[in-house]
DNA sequence: CCACGTCGGAACGCAACCGTTTCGTCGTGG
DNA sequence: CCACGACGAAACGGTTGCGTTCCGACGTGG
């Protein structure tokens, strides 16, 4: 039987290592060094550093997104804006993230297993939200769930996670105004 | 009298290996390697593996952006997004440049050498932009220009290079519309 | 109470890379 | 035409990590 306070302690380390160092720097030996556990504890349960990884992100990543029900939509947006801040906020993620995107684009598995974190729970979410707002008449149905998600998510992740500038006071708030004003833009030429 | 050829391939040589392996598993061995040239040439030239990414990352990002003058806001807006997209589309900087950029979360040199060469470009052109919107009445005066350069650059930074997916037809017409339409939002109350 | 399996620790041989040094070759500037 | 310096190649000793193996200690389930 495996002790799990020990699997647990090989988690954390994988995402303290993760954020220092990268992936591309992990090592299973610093792994099991910063868990203050021996090498082979690890090796008993993973049997390669990007299995590791991927059991261990994808354990993180699934918590669900809950879905705005403000009665706006300018609301719903303003707390999914929030609720994005907080979580690329967290230095962990900050860290953690940009490094496995960009790693990502080299490893089919990660990349998989990210988008699966990722998008899919926001766009579902994204979704939702739309057609709230298209059942209360703010906007024409059919909207481009995907353009959505890239106007929601873009800004606040360019400006968290790419420029790592602090937030200005009320900047949520101006984001808020502006992408939802963005949404409910009329589209261009080919179906107007 | 260093041989400038031999530079050139170095260069070359590290842009490739950048974005085969990452800044974290890039090694001065496999660049040599890559350019066809023993180790001494690049030490000779490079104390660090640092200073010879920071020296050619500084070389490649220097060129300028022409400011756009379409007329209308729109226009102007679509103009830079279609530039950021051919950039962004480019495979060798779709590699590279999250991967430097999730670098720069740990390493201030690499923040210094990104912040340069990537945002302040940027921010002045956005700030041109605006001023010139502003001179024709399309905005007020005195436009959050960080905010702006969010929206311009955020969404599609995240489709291209965190999500990965690719432009249907419209899409930049889409986000130029809904960009604009972000752009001349009314601010929130504080100052409104 | 005993046997099994996990534990940490240490060592294995192997590979990659570090940054430096030495060597013989080549080509170019003075 | 000659000397200087850059060139590629090879080797240096040292470090780090790989994945595996063996060990004695511990503790828990049967």
């Amino acid at each position: 039987m495996l002790r799990e306070d020990i699997t647990e302690a090989i988690r954390l380390a994988v995402l303290e290592e993760l954020a220092a160092h990268g992936y591309g720097r992990m090592s299973i030996e610093a792994v099991a060094r910063r868990a203050g556990v021996g090498k082979t504890a690890v090796y008993r349960r993973w049997p390669s550093k990007l299995r590791l990884v991927i059991d261990v992100v994808s354990a993180v990543a699934v918590q669900d997104v809950a879905i705005p029900d403000t009665g706006t939509l300018r609301g719903d947006v303003r707390d999914l804006l929030g609720k994005i801040a907080r979580a690329l906020r967290d230095p962990l993620a900050t860290q953690i993230v940009p490094d496995l995107l960009a790693e990502a684009a080299r490893n089919p598995d990660i990349a998989r297993t990210l988008e699966a974190a990722l998008r899919d729970t926001q766009q579902s979410v994204v979704t939702e939200v739309l057609g709230n707002a298209a059942a209360r008449g703010e906007l024409p149905a059919g909207a481009d769930a995907d353009l959505a998600l890239d106007l929601i998510t873009g800004p606040l992740y360019w400006r968290l996670a790419v420029a790592r500038t602090t937030l200005p006071a009320d900047y949520l708030d101006d984001l808020a105004a502006a992408t939802t004003a963005a949404l409910t833009a009329p589209r261009t030429t080919r179906d107007g």
